[in-house]
DNA sequence: TTTTGATATTTTAGGCGTCGATATATTAAT
DNA sequence: ATTAATATATCGACGCCTAAAATATCAAAA
């Protein structure tokens, strides 16, 4: 009996129909995929290790970065708000998984960084993440994987274009 | 000038690197993309409309459903909690673009619609989303644009699966 | 040096989103 | 007809997230 989470499983998508711009069906399913994908990451990661989606990307960003970040790093990496990253931030200092270091260079800034308790624990929860993920593409071939990795990449330069970089 | 918001510009991708599954670079990727879109059209809803991206979501899911939805039916489409829609829903109640009616066949459950200045104050909205949505796709070729829809109903299939239906 | 402007972070107020619990109604089994 | 199981929606507590304003520092120009 896996659990079931309270969330609904279904379609985003279903707002799209015939009268609607192609475009527009193209996103609700974009949309449908990465909110079908990410519920399911943040309720394994609730369930398996206690921790939310959003604390999981803070510390994998600072595993990649083991000289540590700033909080202004985090937030345009994480694209999030500099607010939020503060609220995050919070948190996992206060669980002793990340410390505020004082950055010697600009005593406006800090410097995260993971502890070491900090980094065994990411580590450990990152090996079950990837294979969740894993699960999550198999049912793609190799070949569709890499042509969506590459369309994905065109998407991106178009959507950051017309954004404003 | 074009207002910037205070939110970051990139990258959730730099997340990934050499020693990561592909797959996890692939979702990565995913993602990036998803925030970027909703990202922009976030904060020009607002910004042009005054209005939430949830909000608009709420009434799009009614404008294609005129009969109106359950509460239960919006949560599913919506992909998001019931205690969720709720919120939502009081707002939109609130200001006079949403009803709840009574459902006939069942007492425990509302139906809601749309009031009439709701529709109207939606299809207004969705030109401009459109055309905004249109603009984020346009660096992309038509058949680049048919692939990737082809290879996310590839992708939705797949998770859906893993993730349990 | 003082001012000016930009940068780094936090704070505040308010909306979104989850989970778990509750109240109520429906449906099925006894 | 009573009971039990299931379904619909709301509520409360808590965390995420944004936008805008406040605070502090830096860097460069006057």
């Amino acid at each position: 009996m896996s659990k079931k989470p309270a969330v609904a499983a279904s379609d985003t998508e279903t707002r799209a129909t015939s009268e609607h711009a192609p475009d527009l069906r193209l996103w609700l399913r974009t949309l449908a995929c990465t909110n079908l994908i990410e519920n399911h990451i943040r309720s394994r990661l609730r369930a398996e290790f206690g921790i939310t989606l959003p604390r999981f990307d803070l510390m994998s960003q600072l595993e990649r970065s083991p000289q540590g970040l700033k909080m202004g790093e985090l937030s345009k990496r994480m694209m999030v708000t500099g607010g939020n990253v503060t609220g995050i931030t919070d948190q996992l200092v206060a669980e002793g998984l990340v410390v505020r270091e004082d950055s010697p260079k600009d005593r406006r800034a800090y410097i995260v960084k993971l502890t070491p308790e900090g980094r065994r624990s990411f580590r450990k929860m990152a090996e079950s993440h990837e294979t969740w993920i894993v699960e999550l593409f198999a049912g793609m071939d190799e070949k569709q994987r890499g042509q969506l990795y590459d369309l994905l990449a065109a998407l991106k330069r178009s959507a950051s274009k017309a954004a404003g970089k």
